[in-house]
DNA sequence: CAGTGGTCTAGACCACCGC
DNA sequence: CGGTGGTCTAGACCACTGA
């Protein structure tokens, strides 16, 4: 087969490598769902490794969600679920455009500025360390659905001082240009202060879904994000399986 | 050792028998975190198994976050994190206790009927299928704090009927006696209605998060359970790593 | 029927780390 | 040093299922 581009990285043990090779372009997109994935015995010869170290990348992808294995037909790649979306990717824009309208952002600030001691709180960086503000409202249907407020390390990711974000979103740019190893969510409600209010053309006091996400890459923080949607402009929905079993 | 209660079940594959046997205690907290398990090759006598099918047992586990794993120190069991507590147990009266505050629990309604058709949407049951209805109002410190309304499936769990609900909460119940394979989470934030107001001491339209649960075995719906709490009295936590990692 | 994955075995070498 | 887990191999048998 010609175009398959999965190669080991050599960092680590042989089936990590493999399940790498295989979930990065699955997760850039590269390979579309339903797309079929060589064999296990295909993947033996082609790696030199036993069966069992590639049954053990494939079944670990596969118990995440990322393939779907059957007999006989063999392993493709899974369609992404929505479980997937609310604790990984986190891309209101793809998010909406798979709800089957229309995105629009619009930038309210951006600026650098060293941390002042709140933002070094939630960063979890020393004060005084480069960041960048940025302060953005995203829309469906013409309608403000989440408020952005996001300090990004400037350490962590010089090249975001190159970009302007008219077209791209930060947390889509974050995750297209900057790997992650780790990622906090905390959820809660809360009540519209009157600044977030006004942004989100609601009345004041009015319930709000809070999400905060801070990312790291090892020790290193990333990000801190604050994503404020009115009541009602968004659901979070997890499946899970008890902890005794997969 | 005495009292090691580990026993294979017979059902299913060896790797998850001896998955579950282990992960039992842990979680119905007959193991107190720091507790040693077996070293592989004990258990490898033990089950009579070869050391790569409690090797997968062991990983599996601790890729989960039960156990933690140490070459020469060995397998310990993992002291419980936030982060389970959120998307496994859900159980408020042990969330309360870990947060160190006294729980007390008000049943205001216990009826047994037939599902209206609201109610067989939520419970996806057939209208008309036996339901318990319960509603109750949990408190911390004398504050309410979680007002949960409930729908039970009759068929899924006939031994439900002869419980009082007195000192057990229902959540816990259904954990303790009937095994579920899926749940489904889904969250979001909405004002309060003058009901739940009442009920939550909180002034009508406040905010609040709201957590609806629906738990099944096999394709048996079990349970539905909307879970209100006031804006503040609850945040979520989980940490995530990329799908390709781990 | 034949290809595929699911599981399991018996054994091996290695890295780590407490004693 | 020796016990522990981490990884990997080569091979085996089986269950499922599409052609």
């Amino acid at each position: 087969m010609p175009g398959t581009d999965i190669v080991l990285d050599g960092d680590g043990p042989l089936h990590q490598q493999i399940r790498r090779a295989i979930a990065r372009p699955i997760l850039a997109g590269a390979w579309a769902p339903g797309r079929r994935i060589p064999s296990e015995h295909e993947l033996m010869a082609r790696f030199g490794v036993s069966r069992m170290t590639v049954n053990r990348a494939l079944a670990s992808l596969a118990g995440e969600g990322l393939v779907e294995r059957k007999r006989k037909s063999g392993t493709v790649v899974a369609a992404p679920s929505a479980e997937r979306a609310v604790f990984e990717i986190w891309d209101i824009s793809a998010e909406i455009a798979r709800a089957g309208a229309t995105h629009a952002m619009r930038l309210l600030l951006r600026e650098t500025a060293e941390a002042t001691q709140v933002e070094a709180d939630r960063l979890r960086v020393p004060t005084g360390t480069p960041v960048l503000r940025l302060l953005l409202c995203h829309s469906a249907k013409g309608a403000p659905v989440q408020l952005e407020e996001r300090l990004v390390s400037v350490r962590a990711a010089p090249a975001i001082l190159d970009e302007r974000f008219e077209t791209i979103a930060p947390g889509r740019w974050l995750l297209d240009h900057v790997p992650w190893t780790e990622a906090e969510h905390s959820i809660r409600a809360a009540e519209a202060s009157p600044e977030i209010a006004h942004h989100l053309r609601i009345g004041p006091g009015a319930a709000c879904l809070v999400v905060e996400r801070r990312t790291w890459r090892g020790d290193e923080p990333i990000t801190f994000a604050r994503l404020t949607s009115p009541a009602g402009a968004q659901v979070l929905i997890g499946r899970f399986r008890p902890a005794g079993e997969r």
